[in-house]
DNA sequence: ATAAACCCTGCACCTAACTCCTTAGCAAGA
DNA sequence: TCTTGCTAAGGAGTTAGGTGCAGGGTTTAT
């Protein structure tokens, strides 16, 4: 008789029966809502959070900060502290966004050099000019020793 | 006499002393050459590989990608493989963008709409309308089921 | 009334990717 | 020569994030 037992979540929001059960147990979702034989009964509630848990998983969030902020949720009046927390993640996944435009750049930059590069490697005549070429994608901000 | 030593290599490219020899163990790195003490001597060609090992991991790859990459530039005569495995990653780095695109619209949705949703969460009002309504955000093509 | 298909719990186990520990060799300065 | 600080190798330990399994209960269909 539950309104939306555990395999519907799964289908739903992709975490396994398994996976689901560990999240409660570690605090990643809140105790959930039983029915009269102890089986989990799962609200719209419930789904809007994993929801958000999905997404910011899939954004790379640790369960660490999941975690955090569920608790936050879960104990009252804090608000501010929550929505800090939604902002900082928004601030890395910005960061993690332009990181991956600069990986991508040199991706399509080895792909367009290719043969040229590949040739250099194989017969070691790679140096440290080309080293240099690759320091001045921007990636790294260190200095070269002598 | 080492032209570049350990040391310098973590500090250049990242990647702790450690981690740099298990890279070199399970092969995300070929085997470095060594000196008349038996210690380890990076050359250019060397750095150019890790930066590139640096990039990619850093942009999601996992080793297993990373070591098949570097079995196929080892191995010789493969370069339409390894030039693949690069667009490959390219593709998958583009679909991890455009992820988290959607994933920073919700954040930002959230952040929002903060002190309605949390209101609604907490008083338990949430109801399936709310829930439609992320479903809505695209993130998900699944079939809601009644 | 028995099987199929769900659900429960606790706990052991797993993989990836490191990270640390121990024991030992070489090397350059006080 | 002694100390400090680098290096080496092998292998055990750690952390994150699950996954599987045994042993049991419920519900529904046949």
């Amino acid at each position: 008789m539950s309104f939306i037992n555990r395999k519907d979540v799964s289908k739903l929001i992709g975490f396994s029966s398994d996976t689901l059960r560990y999240y409660e147990r570690i605090g990643v979702i809140p105790p959930i809502k039983r029915d009269k034989n102890g089986y989990r009964d799962y609200r719209p509630v419930d789904l809007d959070w994993l929801f958000l848990v999905r997404c910011l998983k899939d954004a790379g969030l640790s369960m660490e900060a999941l975690i955090e902020f569920a608790k936050l949720n879960q104990s009252g009046e804090n608000e501010p502290a929550q929505k800090a927390i939604l902002q900082e993640q928004l601030e890395k996944l910005n960061q993690k966004s332009a990181e991956m435009k600069r990986t991508r750049n040199l991706l399509e930059y080895k792909i367009d050099t290719f043969e040229d590069h590949i040739a250099k490697f194989k017969s070691g005549e790679m140096d440290a000019d080309h080293v240099d070429e690759l320091w001045k994608m921007d990636k790294f901000q260190v200095h070269k020793q002598k």
